[in-house]
DNA sequence: GGACGTCCTGAACGATCGCTAAGGTAGCAC
DNA sequence: GTGCTACCTTAGCGATCGTTCAGGACGTCC
């Protein structure tokens, strides 16, 4: 017998294995699962039966259920991170770069509308450790995010871009709520309709009132 | 031995029994439990406990932890149905009743978080007829809205009137991911927000282009 | 006092489900 | 061939949890 390659991770082991074809195969499907049943609504032999094998093969990949949610969480927030930065930094001018989040934002969640779901939906279903790690990358994401309407609305309140951007998320991530659109034309609609948001908010930075 | 409550609703009893103290106290709790932890993370002893009974007293007052999510959700989106219809009939131009939806909507997830919360979540763990209830509703509140915006903006095409209003919905509906704002406050903000949203759409049909 | 209705309790049952155990097969190295 | 690794299988354990059961306390009505 083999020994499970669960085993080989230590408690402290916290690296990536290589991701092998099957297991972004269950990472996909379970995805898609949670975000058609629920995190809860899904059941391991669920996950297997869809990925074409059995149950409790999913061990062999990963630790535990909870430990293939949180690295789906954590995956979505870091790419979410890492996009946000890119924009801001090949933006030239900051209006630029809001109007780049806007595009990547919507771009990402028309894309991916299983990953939204899941993500807005199953964080209380992580471990109170995983979600404090994708809380905290959740919260450098709004601050990407805050700190470039701040350059374009010096005088509005933090607080208030604070806000005020987590409606722009709730706005953006509602594709997966729209059945039967053509995603290219969603993502300029909820775009267009984004930066109106924005200039209401900052008093026409985007248009230039 | 009391025969329970429970038994005295047929398979095809459909109405409402009186809402004792409670039962909405079980309501209550179950909705902030839900949104805390998820449907599926809150147990039948968790909800007792937390409203000052045993477990297992939840079957005086309900059939089943489904049929309380169930009615839970029902009542939400009954509640929302009604409050739209409500704006509108009271409006006196197209542009009052669509401020009237926004401030609607946004008073409603301002103050009810928790359900509001459970609303946009919990809906697969409800049986396909409550669903299928559940969903109805909705699908006619969002006409409201349609219909509201289609008369100030009637050269927009009703396909991207829909799929902006759940951008809307998303929107307003944010109000549970944003902590320690003053309620009154963050109703004004998201509100202002969601009428710039909703000029970019018209074409400035609210502020008058 | 007794009958009855309301609302609750503690105990237990039964099913589900995450997870482990033990082993098997296919491929490759030598 | 033997040995080793990678990935999978079926069977089953153990715990959790929704639900039911039998009964009891407290009130009201006659």
């Amino acid at each position: 017998m083999a020994r499970a390659r669960t085993d080989e991770r230590a408690a402290e082991f916290v690296g990536r294995r290589p991701i092998t074809a099957r297991r972004r195969e269950l990472l996909a499907v379970a995805a898609r699962l949670f975000a058609e049943r629920g995190y809860g609504g899904t059941t391991i032999d669920d996950l297997g039966s869809a990925a074409g094998v059995s149950g409790p093969a999913l061990y062999w990949h990963f630790p535990s259920k909870d430990a293939l949610l949180a690295e789906m969480l954590t995956d979505i927030s870091d790419r979410l991170l890492v996009g946000a930065r890119e924009c801001v930094a090949l933006a030239g001018t900051p209006v630029d770069a809001v109007r780049a989040l806007v595009e990547f934002q919507a771009s990402f969640a028309v894309e991916n509308p299983a990953l939204i779901t899941v993500h807005q939906r199953e964080l209380p279903h992580l471990t109170a450790r995983d979600r404090q790690v994708v809380r905290r990358t959740q919260r450098r994401y709004l601050e990407v995010w805050v700190s470039a309407l701040a350059e374009i609305a010096p005088t509005v309140d933090e607080r208030d871009l604070r806000s005020a951007t987590h409606g722009l998320f709730g706005l953006l991530n509602a594709t997966p709520n729209i059945p039967g659109q053509d995603p290219d034309h969603l993502k300029e609609l909820l775009g267009a309709i984004a930066l109106g948001a924005i200039d209401a908010l900052t008093d026409g930075a985007i248009s230039g009132a």
